[in-house]
DNA sequence: ATATACTTTATTGTATACAATATTGCTGCA
DNA sequence: TGCAGCAATATTGTATACAATAAAGTATAT
C-alpha cells in the first residue's frame, strides 16, 4: 500500500470501483468460472482493505456473478446447465417486450448511442478481442433496457446479461460463429423506425439464435476440488 | 454488549439474521418508508457490530428495501409512484407465467403448504394483524414461484414482492378491502387441478385487482428534509 | 504405504479504531 | 429576527486487529 498517499486520489466510491473492475474482468473472461477470489489477494491488487473487498464481493454475489461459501470464500460463479437455461428463459421473457418499449420511446440520441455500441463491437471483433466484444454486446442489450425506461425490469435484465457472460464462457459451442452484430444492426433499425412489432420479434429471434449457439447438455469441467463435491455438509 | 459471552449462542449467520429481522419489520410495516436506519442504533438493538449491520443494510439495499445515500446513511425505501407502477408491471409480466408453471409441477405436499399459508393468512386477518397478513400474502406468491421451480425468475419475484410491501404501505386506498384470500384460494384450486390456463388467468386477474386497489396519483407525504430535494449534487 | 489424529498455517468472520464527511448548534453581525 | 460563518458533535467510510473456522501438513500407528 502506498505509504505516502501520493497516488491515491480516491475521489468517489472505492467499493464500486472494485466491483466494476472485477465485473469487467469476469465479463471479458479474464477471470474464469470457479476461480477463487481471496480477499487479501484482491485487496492488494487494488490497494484497498478487506472491508471494501468484502463489500464488493457481496455486491457481486447478489447479482450472482460470484458465489460466496461461508468460511470458504468467494468464487467466480459457475452456472449449472440448469441455471444457464433459466437465464436465457428469463431473458426471452423480458427482453422482447423491452425492445418493443424501446422502439416506442427511443430518441435520435438514443439511436446514436446504440449505433456507437455496434461500431465499437465491430472494432473489438476486428481486433480479435472477443472478450471486449462480448462485453459490448451485453451492454448493447442493457442500453436498450435503459431506453425502454423501465428501471425495475432493466435491473433484472442487467443481472441476466451479466450471468449470460458466464454462461457463454462455459457453454458456447465453438462451431457457431459470433455473428451477432448483424442482428443488432437490424434491431437498431427497427427501434429507430419506431416499429414496435418488428423490434419485439427481432429481439426474440436474436435470443433464440443466441440460445441455439449454446450447448447445455454436459456440465463443464470443474476446477473445484473433489472434496467440495464429496462432503455432504448442510451449510 | 455481553462481556461474558453468556447469552450469545451465535450458531449461524449473524448478518442474515439482521437482514431477516429488518426485512420482516419493513414487511409488517413496523418500519415506515423513509425511516432512517442508523448503523450504531441497529447494532445496539441486535448486539452486533457495525460491520454486520452495514453488510445487512447493503443486502437490503440490493433488493431495494432500503436506500443507501453515501455519507448520509440508510433509509427504508420510499418508492415513487413511478417505481410503484413499475413493480406491479413487472409482477404482471412474471407471475402469471410462473403460476402456470406451478400448476404443471405442484405436488400434493406443495398444495398442502399453500393451503397452510392461506389458513395462517386468515388467522392473522381475524386477529387484526394486518401487517402479518400482508407478509403472509407475499410469501404465498413467493411459494408459488418456488413450486414453479424457476430459481432465477423466482428471485426476481421475491424482490418485487418485497417492494410491493412498501408500495402497499404508501399507496393503498383505504376504501378497498383487503380481501385477497378468496383470490388465493381459487388460485390454489387451479394449481391443485393442474389447470395451467386457469392458474395463469387467475394470477393475472389477481394482480389486476391488487393494482386497482392502489392509487399512484399523488406522492405520499415525505419525511425527508427539503434540502435533499433542492440541492442538485451529481453524487 | 495408508489412514488417522494432531499441529500448524492460511483464510474468513467479527469487532474495534481511526479518518472523512455531514449535521447541528453557536456566535456575531446586519 | 434572520442569516453567514465557524466550532462542536454525530455518523458514515475505511483500515486494522482479533477470533473462529477451514485447509494443509506432519507424525505416528496399524
Amino acid at each position: 500500500m502506498s505509504l505516502l498517499h501520493i497516488s491515491t486520489p480516491k475521489p468517489k466510491d472505492v467499493t464500486q470501483k472494485v466491483v466494476d473492475a472485477l465485473a469487467l474482468a469476469i465479463h471479458e473472461h479474464r477471470l474464469a468460472p470457479a476461480t477463487k477470489l481471496g480477499e487479501d489477494e484482491i485487496g492488494e491488487i487494488y490497494n484497498v482493505s478487506r472491508t471494501v473487498v468484502r463489500a464488493a464481493l457481496q455486491s457481486l454475489a447478489h447479482i450472482q456473478l460470484v458465489e460466496i461459501q461461508r468460511n470458504k470464500g468467494a468464487f467466480v460463479a459457475s452456472p449449472t446447465p440448469r441455471e444457464a437455461r433459466e437465464v436465457f428463459e428469463a431473458r426471452a421473457l423480458l427482453e422482447p417486450r423491452t425492445a418493443r418499449s424501446a422502439a416506442s420511446r427511443a430518441t435520435p440520441s438514443d439511436i446514436e448511442i446504440l449505433k456507437d455500441h455496434i461500431a465499437k463491437e465491430h472494432a473489438a471483433l476486428d481486433a480479435g478481442d472477443n472478450g471486449r466484444a462480448l462485453n459490448l454486446s451485453g451492454r448493447f442489450h442493457i442500453e436498450i433496457a435503459r431506453i425502454a425506461d423501465q428501471d425495475t425490469i432493466g435491473r433484472f435484465i442487467e443481472t441476466l446479461i451479466a450471468r449470460s457472460s458466464l454462461v457463454i464462457a462455459l457453454y458456447w459451442r465453438r462451431e457457431s460463429a459470433l455473428c451477432e452484430s448483424h442482428a443488432h444492426h437490424a434491431l437498431v433499425q427497427a427501434i429507430a423506425d419506431g416499429d414496435e412489432q418488428n423490434a419485439e420479434e427481432l429481439m426474440q429471434s436474436h435470443l433464440v439464435d443466441l440460445n441455439s449457439a449454446l450447448d447445455f447438455r454436459d456440465r463443464p469441467a470443474q476446477t473445484l476440488n473433489l472434496r467440495e463435491l464429496l462432503q455432504a455438509t448442510d451449510q
